[in-house]
Formats: structure tokens, C-alpha cells, sequence
DNA sequence: TGAAATGTTGGGGCG
DNA sequence: ACGCCCCAACATTTC
């Protein structure tokens, strides 16, 4: 009897699981493994811990209904493998790449282990569209720039109906001996907070392949035009699922090209969720071609920018409390769904670094923490991108205001409302900025200002000024 | 995937 | 009828 050993990593699902499919497909039996690895110092935030535990929960699940089992151990990679090697005749060892640099020498170091113990070692591309090894610009080195990336990008993919693998017929496990879930410590009972999540979230594989149908469904047709708005729901809400490799961005692109080739949606729409799909392919290339981008400034310059880093006023941003209806939403937004829409999340990030001048390396780490999504790719190049330290940046000078942005997102205020009950009877004419509101109308709205909610922790004109100033300086 | 400052234009009020 | 001023509204430049 032939066994093989399929790792699970970032890539909790069944569907178009190429190391999966072809571990089944090749042997009669399978041990599924995940391995936690305890003291890896890869972040693994307290909000997304909470995701990980339900989408191994939900991948068991599904495997028990094929009468198949998830095997979960933790400690160091290596030594589990071996050791179940040791203790199982298995023959070879499967799993789906991944790209950032620890995890890329970890692989190869279990790779020649394998082989120098004659056990076969495959891997697979299963987390995007093209690997980043695959992909230079004309002076044969990584694109820095989104745009010339993109362009060849989807040339390349607009071409091609990506192999996807189905999920497998039949999985053959063995039941060998697992820890419960539990043991992996990721909900934390003193937590009231974690439990929020389950009201708006539900891990896993299957909800992740639901949700791209509804969006697909009802969403995507109109998706250039209200993708924006943030009270709308009316973005993909895929990123937690695809974070962890619950759905396959191959399978959504196919579906995408899908749609594209039937002509009836307008192809302005499907581009610019397949643009958001490439943003995605872009922060982990990267990653890959510049593994320090989570710790460093990608530009150099600004090593030399003095942060101010005021810890008050970094607390004030974390509670939603900065005297700005549209960043305090976002952060309440953030806090109460693990979840924050990207148009507010740009607003949040520039008003942390260019009003307040704190590190945005402090703010990816809120993210981290509190995002379900959390992506150490997608964070680290969105903020280095926000702070103007990153690769094609937004140029020093791009500040957001955070009233105007307000304005022209949420003109009624409606996701201000929302996250901001306090303020939800102020006009529309002043819910953007209550400090400026008459006091009669603050009085009918039940605000008052600096007891109720709070008056704005910095003058965004000053601050503007003052970021200018400074930005100028590199 | 900005916003402010500055420049230009054109209609209307008015002497 | 004309010139002048004001100021939206829009366009361009600058940060």
C-alpha cells in the first residue's frame, strides 16, 4: 500500500488543491496533516487566529463527509514530518508552494531532508495566478510599478483558461493520532471579542465558494461604481478566505473569464475586480523579490524620517476616536467585524501617517492584529504604498482629507451612521464634520462635543502642512 | 487609488 | 451697447 502525506499550509480546501489532487491521485492512501507551528515569528494575529481555528474545523468537516480525517499536530515542521515518516510508510510527501523567505527556506531545507532520505518531495502552485519567478520586466528584474505589471499580467492571463484540479473523488486517510483543535490555543475564552466575528463571518471553503457566486451574482455587474462606497456591500469580501487559501484564485479567474466570454457584463466591471485580484498577485511578488518589504522602507529614504509616534494619539486612532466620523467608522468597523472596506482602510492609513506621523509599520501592526484578512504581503505593500515608502507609491504629496473623502464616499454619512450611532441625527451637511455644525443643530442631534464624541485630535489643514514640510525634507 | 492653489472663462448685474 | 466687476464653474498646475 502506497501512502503519501499531504501538508496543508495556506491552502485549506478541497477544491483545485493541486497537491491534494494529485496526492490522491497517485497513492491509496493520504495522512492530512496541518502543522502549527508555535514559535514561528510569522504574526499570526489574534483576530485571524480565530478564522484559522474555524477553517480547519470547517476543512475537517468537509473531509468527515467523505469519510476522511484532518490530522493536526503542532511543533516544528521538519521533526513532525520526519517522525511520521518514521512511524508510517510513506513514500512521499506533497504540499502548495508559498513565498515569503522563512517559509521558502524552511521548504527547501525539508525538501533535501526528504530526498536524502529517498522519500519523493512534490510541490505545487496553488495560491495565484503566476508564480513570481515567473514574471520580469524588459531588464529581466522585478516590476516595481503596478501598471506595466498589470499590463503584462493580464495579457498573459486574458489568454489562458487556467488547470484547475477538482476535488477529489475519493480521500483515502489514515487515522492516526491528531490533537483536538483546541490544543491550538487560537480562541482565547478571555476574549469576548473574537466572538463578534461569527456574526458577520463564516470560515471556510464552502462559504468562500457561496460568496463568490452571490458576488458574482449580484455584485459584480455594477462593481466599478459602487466598489467604492463603503457603505455598500458591494466588494468581494473574499480576502479572509483567500488569505488562507479557502478558495483558489485560478477557479475565480476562470469564472471571471467565464463570465467575460458570455458578454453580459460590461468587461469595465469584471477588469477592475481582476485588477483587485492582481494587486493581490503583486504585494506577494514583492514579498518574494524583496522579503524584507514587511520590516524596511523599500525606499531608503526614509530611514531617516523622523516619526513622531505619539502613543496617546495612536490609541485614540486604535478606539475610533480621532474627532473624524469617517476614520472613527473605519476603526469601529475594524474592531467590531475584524474587517475594514479598502476605500476607508486608505483613508485610515493616511490620516496614521501623514496627519499623526506615526510609522506605518505601528499601523500594519493594528491591522495584523485585528484583520481577518490579514495578508503580511497585502498589509506591509498597502501601508508602504500609504506612507509613499513603497515601490510605486502614492507620491509624498497624495494626502487624503478626510472630510472630502468622506463627502464623496458616504455623501448621506450612511456608513458613518452606521459605525458612529452618536452622530446619526446630525445633517448630512455636518455629520462629516461635526466641529463646524451650528449649535442648534448639535443640540437637536443630542452631540456634544468632547463628552458625547470627541472634538478632531489634530487640524488636518495643520497636519497637511506639517507632512508636506517634512516629506519634503527626503 | 488627492487636494489645494492658481489660472481661465463666461454669464449676469450694474453703472 | 459697452466696460467693468464679481464669482461660479471648470481647467491646469503645484504640492
Amino acid at each position: 500500500m502506497s501512502t503519501a502525506l499531504l501538508w496543508f499550509r495556506n491552502d485549506l480546501r478541497l477544491h483545485d488543491n493541486p497537491a491534494l489532487y494529485h496526492a490522491c491521485k497517485n497513492h491509496e492512501k493520504v495522512i492530512l496533516i496541518y502543522i502549527f507551528e508555535e514559535n514561528k515569528k510569522n504574526i499570526l494575529g489574534t483576530a485571524k487566529s480565530w478564522w484559522l481555528h474555524h477553517s480547519l474545523n470547517a476543512l475537517n468537516k468537509n473531509l468527515l463527509k467523505k469519510n476522511a480525517k484532518l490530522i493536526i499536530n503542532k511543533g516544528n515542521s521538519l521533526d513532525v514530518i520526519l517522525e511520521l515518516i518514521q512511524n508510517y510508510n510513506i513514500e512521499a510527501v506533497y504540499w502548495n508552494r508559498r513565498y515569503d523567505i522563512d517559509g521558502i527556506k524552511q521548504d527547501k531545507k525539508i525538501k533535501a531532508q526528504l530526498l536524502s532520505g529517498n522519500i519523493t518531495a512534490r510541490s505545487f502552485n496553488a495560491n495565484f495566478l503566476i508564480e513570481p519567478w515567473d514574471i520580469l520586466n524588459n531588464q529581466n528584474s522585478f516590476f516595481k510599478v503596478f501598471t506595466p505589471f498589470f499590463k503584462k499580467y493580464i495579457s498573459i492571463c486574458n489568454t489562458k483558461n487556467f488547470d484547475t484540479r477538482s476535488t477529489p473523488k475519493v480521500i483515502n486517510t489514515i487515522d492516526i493520532e491528531s490533537i483536538k483543535l483546541s490544543e491550538l490555543n487560537l480562541l482565547i475564552d478571555k476574549l469576548d471579542w473574537q466572538n463578534k466575528f461569527k456574526n458577520y463571518w463564516q470560515p471556510g471553503e464552502k462559504m468562500a465558494l457561496k460568496q463568490l457566486d452571490n458576488f458574482i451574482d449580484s455584485k459584480l455587474e455594477f462593481y466599478k461604481l459602487n466598489r467604492d462606497i463603503p457603505f455598500e456591500d458591494y466588494t468581494s469580501k473574499l480576502s479572509p478566505y483567500l488569505s488562507l487559501g479557502e478558495i483558489s484564485p485560478k477557479f475565480i479567474w476562470n469564472k471571471l473569464q467565464d463570465i467575460k466570454s458570455t458578454g453580459d457584463y460590461n468587461h469595465i466591471d469584471i477588469e477592475k475586480y481582476q485588477a483587485q485580484i492582481i494587486w493581490r498577485e503583486f504585494s506577494n511578488y514583492l514579498l518574494y523579490h524583496f522579503p524584507e518589504l514587511p520590516n524596511k522602507n523599500f525606499n531608503e529614504k526614509f530611514n531617516n524620517f523622523r516619526w513622531n509616534n505619539e502613543q496617546s494619539k495612536l490609541n485614540l486612532w486604535k478606539k475610533g476616536l480621532t474627532g473624524y466620523p469617517l476614520i472613527d467608522a473605519g476603526m469601529r468597523e475594524l474592531w467590531e467585524t475584524g474587517y475594514m472596506h479598502n476605500r476607508v482602510r486608505m483613508v485610515v492609513a493616511s490620516f496614521l501617517i501623514k496627519d499623526l506621523l506615526i510609522d506605518w509599520r505601528i499601523g500594519a501592526a493594528w491591522f495584523e492584529e485585528t484583520l481577518l484578512d490579514a495578508d503580511i504581503a497585502n498589509n506591509s505593500a498597502s501601508w508602504q504604498w500609504v506612507a509613499g515608502s513603497g515601490v510605486d507609491s502614492a507620491p509624498y504629496f497624495r494626502i487624503f482629507n478626510p472630510i472630502l473623502q468622506s463627502e464623496k464616499f458616504d455623501s448621506k454619512g450612511l456608513y458613518i451612521r452606521k459605525w458612529c450611532k452618536e452622530l446619526d441625527k446630525l445633517d448630512n451637511k455636518f455629520i462629516h464634520k461635526p466641529w463646524q455644525a451650528p449649535k442648534e443643530e448639535l443640540k437637536q442631534a443630542g452631540v456634544v462635543l468632547g463628552e458625547t464624541y470627541p472634538f478632531p485630535i489634530i487640524e488636518h489643514d495643520k497636519a497637511r502642512k506639517r507632512a508636506l514640510e517634512l516629506y519634503k525634507l527626503l
